[in-house]
DNA sequence: TGTCGTACTCTCTATTGGGAAGTAGCGACC
DNA sequence: GGTCGCTACTTCCCAATAGAGAGTACGACA
């Protein structure tokens, strides 16, 4: 079939940069933490473990899916563990591995510069802003 | 008009979130670091300045629409610095604020991180993916 | 005259993400 | 005994976003 070439040579093309990828592990991790929700699901667990529905209160803004999606992906980088109570309604807790709490610090780390600079970078927005402006 | 409707209230909620974030500083930081390339733009002006040519060879899989659109928004939130210079063909290169190298700790970390611990990921996946197979 | 190099900019298509509605399993209530 | 409600998802649809690749502006040089 000549029309699956053009189809064939972009998977081709993913499957290259993948590779690419996965020679260099920053860039691994990168794919993880550059997903806005991981923070943000770290952070939330930071204090201990939380339910589905606790998680989904606490980082407001995120969707079901998106949420599901990646308490998903990070249960399977082994950064946290899932665990089902068949009590009445079913519960699902989340909780952070010690490879989860490994990241905490980088976690923290951003929170940190960002409380500490976020009024410099809105002073350089305003002042970017008025440059364009004008 | 009542077919505005539907997208007014989407702006609405959309002003309302962007006000939600706009209180936590460290969202805000969020929404930048979150970006894929920003992390890898950091890192190839962490030995000092870079042609924009360079930079799209160096971070290899870069689109110029988005290496293009990263650095226009560090370089509005005075993370780095535009220079022109008005030579033959045209040069510009980007270098690095005081803030944002104050910022390549943070992306030194995750990098380390990543260092010692993507094989304990890489097994956990593999784990995971064989529990879930079968 | 035309083509080359740089740094974009534009357009079209593929992918991703959000919102809302649907599902499963079970207890409780009428 | 039917259906209502709860939790934790799952699915579908559509809007927003990212990426690929072609086009643009500029002046030098052959």
């Amino acid at each position: 079939m000549a029309t699956t070439t053009a189809a064939q040579r972009r998977r081709r093309a993913r499957e290259e940069y993948d590779a690419y990828l996965a020679t260099c592990p920053s860039r691994q991790l990168l794919d993880r933490l550059t997903d806005k929700w991981v923070t943000l699901i770290l952070s939330a667990l930071a204090d201990g473990e939380q339910r589905y529905s606790e998680l989904s209160r606490t980082i407001a803004g995120v969707s079901q899916k998106m949420l599901t999606q990646t308490l998903r992906n990070l249960e399977r980088d082994g950064i946290l563990i899932r665990s089902i109570t068949p009590a009445v309604p079913v519960r699902v807790s989340y909780q952070l591995t010690p490879l989860g709490r490994s990241l905490l610090p980088i976690v923290q780390s951003i929170k940190d510069w960002a409380e500490q600079h976020m009024s410099v970078v809105q002073d350089a927005r305003s002042r970017y802003d008025a440059a364009v402006a004008s």
